[in-house]
DNA sequence: CTTGAAAGTTAATCTTGATTAACTTATACT
DNA sequence: AGTATAAGTTAATCAAGATTAACTTTCAAG
């Protein structure tokens, strides 16, 4: 019974290392630092700390990579909080841009009853209100569609599956334009030079610029 | 704007002291040291710290005695877990006697969108699942009965108001026998000697000792 | 191949909340 | 009144997680 009992300052470590690799991104000790708002010297004590503990691999100057067992705890975590966010939504009506701060306190403290009850509840949810992936609790990741908004060809349908950004203030304002998972978009014209995209969302038309298409990830209008 | 912006260990020791004066203890060093499993020296330290922050008046070797500051945060503190516990026993069937430690966990992290986003699910409720009076979000505690089953005379019909433990156990064995809120109850028998005491429960004989009897709370079976 | 900026580390220090051990105060009893 | 015991405090110490300041590495660009 391998119960490494990490506090909540770790888990958000191991979380964050996670989810910057997940984007693609390496995760360096300054990109942890800044996602983590700590100096990057918090960091670095983290790392340390963590690398004793066999959760990470930490070598002065390199990039920091999970091991088996850090990446369990981090898809627990992200388990925990797409759970929650669900959870939260469904039950409550919260709307999708407060969510996440919430389930950021919770997730630490998701003792496994009531996970598994909500999981029940929600029927063993595979996506979360903003269509990121739920891990499985057995820490399986469900695939994602990697297709961006931003790189569809005008006139052609598809239905929005995941928004990825917590921002609050954009996920309201995307949440008014109807820009949410299950969605119908299409773009019906792109200005030159990356300029704005006029979208048709659902029944109406709206303006977006590229930065945000490319937070919108999209999929076959028939592969629901 | 004075938030004080206590941390979670000296929200609990607030709740804690609120908690044993409720009971009728007085908040002593000793007492607040074993309920919060610390060391007394901890409790010490602690009593300290909330005095110095104005939230409890610390006098050596004298009785701890909140101030209004506070009190607010401990009936806050209650609030919360009160909420939590009738809101996950509400929302996923969750037996009673396993909400009480998820909600210690949750209570210090939540914040009012999500409070007031449960109080009004539940219709500002003003019991949990244990029938503990929840306190209002201005801070006004719902008053309570506080006829005990163990004093009742026998051949009186009396509902079951409130549950006053926490104990895992012991709150599954009452629920098995139907002994929890709403329930109608009345003393069939008492044995000489602070003997046992057979029970009618709803439609059911059983039989409890003095001291379940004493955590029993009951009302007229009218005054619903 | 040097150099300067960016990234990362180290060291010293702080705060919170805990511990144990030793000492002090309060209290209850004969 | 004297004293044992329970309750409470103090002191020394620890660990986690932070900070700032100073130093070191890395790496890209000329």
């Amino acid at each position: 019974m391998n119960k490494p009992d990490v506090s909540r300052a770790q888990e958000d470590f191991l979380k964050t290392a996670y989810l910057l690799n997940s984007a693609g991104k390496p995760a360096t000790n300054s990109e942890i630092a800044k996602a983590m708002r700590v100096s990057p010297a918090a960091a670095t004590g983290m790392a340390k700390r963590l690398g004793d503990l066999g959760l990470l691999t930490y070598l002065k100057y390199q990039e920091i990579l999970l091991t088996d067992k850090g990446q369990v705890i981090a898809l627990e975590i992200l388990r925990h909080h797409r759970l929650l966010e669900l959870f939260f939504t469904e039950t409550l009506n919260l709307p999708w841009e407060v969510v996440h701060q919430i389930a950021d306190k919770f997730e630490h403290d998701l003792d496994e009853v009531l996970e598994d009850a909500i999981d029940s509840l929600l029927d063993s949810p595979s996506i979360d209100p903003h269509g990121d992936p739920i891990p499985s609790k057995s820490g399986a990741m469900p695939a994602t569609s990697t297709q961006m908004l931003a790189d569809l060809p005008a006139r052609t349908p598809r239905l929005v599956t995941r928004v990825m950004t917590q921002e609050e203030d954009l996920l309201a304002y995307l949440g008014s334009i109807g820009l949410r998972p299950q969605a119908r978009v299409t773009i019906m014209e792109r200005k030159p030079f990356n300029g704005p995209l006029r979208l048709q969302i659902n029944d109406e038309e709206n303006l977006i610029g590229q930065e945000i298409a490319n937070l919108i990830v999209v999929s076959e209008t028939d592969a629901e």
